[in-house]
DNA sequence: TGAGTGACTGTAA
DNA sequence: CTTACAGCCACTC
């Protein structure tokens, strides 16, 4: 908790995600300073806290991902909940919603 | 301490 | 077009 500085900031990201938004894993990468450490990223959310939104993290395509709690119909579901726009596992207008870090 | 693993990504064939 | 391989870094056991 709070003691490795890319999973805090993994962590502080994921919970600061809008509603209605999504990001990729890639883009936690990069937020937390290892733009290539998109497979941390997975490794942390699958070890991490199931308390954050990870149904917001997908992959680069905007697909959801593949091991989550449940299924990615459950994400996908909880997509919808956000108010997310996604069908067929893959989120609609992914680009549109991608979640950007305000400066 | 060390080795293995992974909810990814990008390039190659 | 699809399938395969390699790279990457942190986490858990």
């Amino acid at each position: 908790m709070a003691d490795g500085t890319f999973r805090n900031d993994i962590y502080d990201l994921i919970a600061k995600i809008p509603r209605g938004s999504v990001v990729t894993y890639g883009d936690l990468a990069a937020l937390a300073g290892h733009p290539n450490a998109s497979r941390i990223v997975g490794g942390i959310a699958h070890y991490g806290d199931i308390n954050l939104p990870w149904h917001r993290l997908v992959n680069r395509f905007g697909g959801l991902a593949s091991g989550f709690p449940g299924g990615r119909d459950v994400q996908m579901q909880l997509l919808l909940q956000d108010g997310t726009s996604c069908n067929n596992y893959i989120v609609d207008n992914f680009k549109d919603i991608r979640w950007k870090p305000i400066l």
